[in-house]
DNA sequence: AAGGGTGCTTTGCATCTGTG
DNA sequence: CACAGATGCAAAGCACCCTT
């Protein structure tokens, strides 16, 4: 980049020998692992090799779609076309780009594709974006889960919002009422692994106290997914603080999920319906 | 040497707020 | 009401330090 920092072409510049020696490395490692298994068939190869800029960027004007098959293929993100190009809130999946915009990126990307990917590696490509988000997205669901039977088992309605304890802003997932002082505040997170006990564990400890700071007298109550039953208690240790009064583990499960909002309203004293 | 603890970056999603 | 921008959060992966 003109200004002295580097853009997402300098950082593949990085690693671009490193990743071509370990590609020889990885495709005679499959024709050697598989040799009973290898065929050779027909399939549909897109030739970058043989368009321009211009050609690529024509393509992805008439056909959005195929973007982040593209993008994917050479490990660039929204963010990176935000930072570097200047095109801000591309939506990478189903991107509605002008003409320049289009351009830009085509321009941009072109050096980094291969000369030649055939149409089934390309798609799986944007197959796997697809289900990373999809994936993310259902995750994003369960804390919406939580809330909604809050509100709908309890007495009290739950929202999302923001607080302010010493002079900064905070957010809690699940809160009543919706302005004004808070009376019952609920962190609702997820520890997929076990490496991350000791930081969610922090980040829980850590809004219960700014919450207490700022309302002495609302109660503070936790949701926990933590697929490691065995240590639940564990994480029960690592929670029991004077600011937080309840700790609940609930799964994906619809009965998990209701029985763990029960047991929370009832630490908490807030009345069911 | 292996593994835990910690801090950082990146990706992507959701939500709130201001604007047209 | 739709869209953009700002902000906060979860998760994967890497690096480094320290203990066992």
């Amino acid at each position: 980049m003109a200004n002295g920092y580097e853009s997402h072409a300098d950082y593949i510049g990085w690693v671009k020998d490193d990743a071509d020696s370990r590609q020889e490395v990885i495709e005679d490692a499959l024709r050697k692992a598989f040799p009973n298994f290898i065929e050779k068939r027909e399939v549909e190869v897109i030739v970058f090799s043989s368009m321009s800029a211009f050609d690529l960027a024509e393509a992805v004007i008439d056909h959005p779609l195929i973007l982040k098959a593209l993008l994917g293929a050479c490990n660039i993100a929204a963010r990176a076309i935000e930072r570097d190009l200047s095109i801000r809130n591309v939506d990478t999946y189903s991107p509605r780009l002008t003409d320049d915009q289009a351009k830009v990126i085509a321009g941009y990307i072109k050096p980094f594709l291969p000369s030649y990917l055939e149409i089934p590696a390309l798609s799986q490509i944007d197959r796997l974006a697809f289900i990373d988000k999809e994936i993310r997205k259902e995750k994003g669901r369960w804390e919406k889960r939580i809330l909604e039977s809050m509100t709908r088992f309890g007495r009290l309605q739950f929202s999302k919002r923001m607080f302010v304890a010493e002079g900064e802003e905070f957010e809690l997932d699940a809160a009543s009422p919706q302005s004004g002082d808070i009376k019952d505040g609920i962190d609702i997170k997820r520890i997929e692994a076990r490496r991350d006990i000791h930081k969610r564990c922090d980040e829980i400890v850590n809004k219960a106290a700014k919450v207490k700071s700022a309302f002495p007298a609302s109660k503070f109550g936790v949701v926990v997914y933590y697929p490691f039953i065995e240590e639940h208690i564990n994480v029960q240790n690592r929670l029991r603080s004077g600011n937080i009064d309840g700790v609940v583990f609930a799964s994906g499960a619809k009965e998990s999920i209701e029985n763990a909002v029960g047991m929370l309203l009832s630490a908490l004293g807030v009345p069911r319906k």
